[in-house]
DNA sequence: AGAAATTTGATATTGAATTCACAATCACTA
DNA sequence: TAGTGATTGTGAATTCAATATCAAATTTCT
């Protein structure tokens, strides 16, 4: 193909946000034993997405569709699972073992998206030792040591907001490159590691604004 | 001031959506004993946020600053919890008592954000009478009832994906005036209920792209 | 095989959010 | 109290994402 605008420019984060979307809804095709789907169709049930958005989107990564056809279902789950490198594991461990942490270290989506949860620690002598979700739960004290011995890529930090900042830090002289964060306070860490938050306390107070 | 220009207009949702993320800031900076505070300080450490957004931010709302000087801590702080209208209470309603629900109905956040959590919902007759986080969980065939009997503000969507939908349509047509969506899906509903998600999925995914 | 129908991928257009740049404003000092 | 320095708030310019449009490609029909 001679014009190939998109497939060298960065994808824009909206777009990447959408991916897991889109893979989500291609397993539910694939599930009804639908072999090819337009872009048309695709989208039917997203709201909020039209169809060329949709191909939008894919143009950044490649051609996955058939003019006139459509995409084969099968095909495209596997170039989307290339894209996000779902393939290749992580290895992740878990800080902070209360209810959050609990919820997390039993949710099964860890294991979809490519995340070996292989650690978990907390500072509360009566948690430390038991098993949470298959996961025997260390005391936070020995981190640093068993991060470096397990080789951890990700960790998630799970506890309340003054503590995070200073688990953080840990987590990173552990050798991290990625935290997800599930406390409300804002990290402040060096450059290389990449941070992600989730935010419901943030989410709360946005609706507060509108309701 | 003769200009208001964008006093009158409706702030994009994403600066609303910041707004949280400045209160955070403030009150880092109040726990730091800082009285006055300038544009460019305040977004320092804030990656992604130059000080001419957040005044454009702020500028939806009113005067807060004072040339020359910066922003009084404390009386921003005063005014921001005033626009997200944080001192009025909410009425919220919890579906789905899976690990996620359990866990949001131990979640000491919503109390401290503002919503009273008082009901909550499944359709597993297991889980169904049982009490959970301090509240009973009735059956989702009388939501609807419920809902309207206790004048529910805000519901709050902890299902599996593929309920997710259903499951708005009854708490909408139960009276919601808003509707916070932790599962995976994208939801659809009339302009007047206000959709807001905390998408764990994404952000794991986030990090699988750029780690 | 040729024509009609369909759908992608690319380009053009629209719309919105972000950034720039600076006049207006306020605090502080002499 | 006039002058200096600093910072806000805002209109204009820019960048970016969403949507509409269409030519090229492919399948299907006759």
């Amino acid at each position: 193909m001679q014009n190939e605008k998109n497939r060298d420019k960065e994808a824009p984060k909206e777009t990447i946000g959408r991916l897991p979307l889109y893979l989500r809804r291609l397993e539910h095709f694939q599930k009804q034993g639908k072999e090819w789907v337009t872009s048309r169709e695709f989208v039917e049930k997203l709201p909020g997405i039209r169809s060329s958005k949709l191909r939008k989107d894919l143009s950044y990564f490649g051609d996955f569709g058939t003019q006139g056809r459509g995409y084969n279902v099968s095909r495209f789950i596997t170039s989307l699972e290339e894209v996000l490198d779902l393939d290749s594991r992580r290895r992740a461990a878990l800080v902070g073992v209360g209810r959050l942490g609990t919820a997390l270290l039993n949710y099964p989506g860890f294991d979809r998206w490519g995340f070996d949860l292989c650690l978990a620690f907390d500072r509360d002598p009566e948690i430390i030792g038991s098993q949470v979700g298959g996961i025997k739960v260390d005391s936070s004290e020995e981190m640093k040591e068993k991060l470096e011995a397990s080789r951890i890529d990700i960790g998630i930090i799970a506890v309340p907001g003054d503590q995070a900042q200073p688990v953080a830090d840990d987590l990173v002289s552990g050798g991290v490159k990625g935290i997800v964060n599930f406390s409300p306070v804002l990290l402040d860490t060096t450059r290389d590691v990449r941070l992600t938050k989730v935010d419901i306390t943030s989410t709360l107070e946005a609706l507060t604004f509108y309701c």
